[in-house]
DNA sequence: TTACATATATAACACTGTTAGGTATAAGGT
DNA sequence: ACCTTATACCTAACAGTGTTATATATGTAA
């Protein structure tokens, strides 16, 4: 594999818990499938994340009291594991946009250097 | 370690690649330690790279013809292990920036949404 | 019946940052 | 003299995490 997509997806990999808690919080009650095509429309097709990827976070999540979650096997179809915010994920994802925004800056400082 | 600094973690260490080509790009002829001391600089003592991750990207980007590499023993002191961007590098640090910009755009999608 | 989309899960693997330790020179304080 | 700190580089062992591969299962369209 290439330098290039090599730090591309190092690059992509650290927005992952966050895009996933935010899809979350975007969608209410949801599940990880959808988070998955969620965050693929939203960034146009650009990103697609791994379901191994997803599953196996939404699970740590879940553990911290991060997110709550439900089976839901209502009707026909695959059942489908529910996610959503606990208070404590509220709080998380809000300090954790606040974090984002000051990398991003930091980022910034660094990377617009000219001399 | 609480899932806060974790994810935290996981932003930088995303960054950590370019940080390093662009610090370059901005010192001209540098060294690991003097890159270390730049980047925390710049982010106002806010990222502090350890030198064990420093020092082996600088080789393998070295490995790949990203930098090039000379040992300076002038004087006194510890020698230094010199690295500096050839043309490929150059190159690949331009893509980056422009793979980073576009990261930009597509985390904002995802991530400033209020619905 | 074939293929694709939907939907979740786990094991094995590869990669990468951290921790921890080692080596070495030089300056400043006690 | 001694100790600490700063400078400067390196490597092994460990932990964490995304990818690949595989498995399971339902519903729909060709």
């Amino acid at each position: 594999m290439g330098i290039r997509e090599k730090v591309n997806r190092e690059l992509r990999s650290g927005l992952y818990t966050l895009f996933i808690l935010k899809s979350v919080d975007a969608l209410g009650e949801t599940y990880g499938y959808e988070i998955i095509k969620y965050i693929e429309k939203k960034s146009n097709g650009k990103i697609k994340m791994k379901d191994a990827t997803v599953y196996p976070v939404l699970r740590y999540l879940d553990r911290h009291k991060i997110l709550r979650s439900f089976w839901a096997t209502t009707g026909s179809g695959v059942p489908r594991k529910y996610y959503a915010l606990t208070d404590e994920g509220k709080k998380l994802l809000k300090e954790l946009m606040e974090d984002y925004r000051e990398l991003e800056i930091l980022a910034k400082n660094i990377l617009e250097v000219k001399e």
